[in-house]
DNA sequence: AAAATATATCGTAATATTGCAATATATAAA
DNA sequence: TTTATATATTGCAATATTACGATATATTTT
């Protein structure tokens, strides 16, 4: 044991859970909101934003990447990396969708 | 090593993170579509709608709980779990927020 | 070509997660 | 009060994640 058992449930509902566990770690939410930071995608400086080594950093990036929340481009010398719009508006829409939903049903028996 | 460095991150930045992580797994992911699917609170009946054992299943739902992305409240024999609306709140606005901005920069260099 | 710079990969140790059988607990029904 | 039902906890094995030093790779600069 210790695998988890996609096969068990739905593409939709794996792909969520898999860009929500890319998500899941403070660094890969802090690299985000440096991306959002600086508006426009970054080539280098990200490990030295960050409190970690540099391959925790890469290993990271690398994550985020198979998540599908960051691109990176090389650029010559360094890696320019910009987050994943498409992405990100799943992740928006999900929530919206359930948040919304729940302020219309209002039936807060909890 | 092997244990997150939360310390070095910003509150915020550990709260989203510990959201996002608690919906990193399919079945939790599952557990919130089944509450969003029966539109009240639903006494039981989740062990049953998961693919996994009563134990597993417990465990997920802890996990949701501790998160805080849903509630559960002691029904009699059974306990009545459900949504907790802030948590699915603050992530809507959180991916809206990042949504809404890069739709705004339109920077696409990647 | 050699040195510098930026990033990735490998190897490995520490820790966390996943899953379940067995068992405990607590309320409801008989 | 015994039995049934619902959920939690414990203990453990398999696997995954986190972190980083050492090293590799690849491009740019000198």
């Amino acid at each position: 044991m210790g695998a988890t058992k996609t096969d068990h449930f739905t593409d939709y509902q794996n792909h969520i859970a898999t860009l929500s566990k890319a998500l899941g770690h403070p660094a890969r939410v802090a690299i985000i909101e440096y991306l959002m930071k600086v508006d426009t995608c970054i080539c280098g400086d990200i490990v030295n934003e960050l409190p970690l080594a540099q391959p925790t950093v890469s290993q990271h990036l690398k994550e985020l990447k198979n998540a599908r929340l960051i691109k990176g481009n090389i650029e010559g010398n360094a890696i320019c990396y910009c987050i994943d719009e498409k992405s990100m508006t799943k992740l928006r829409d999900y929530f919206a969708n359930i948040s919304d939903s729940l302020e219309k049903k209002k039936s807060n028996c909890c």
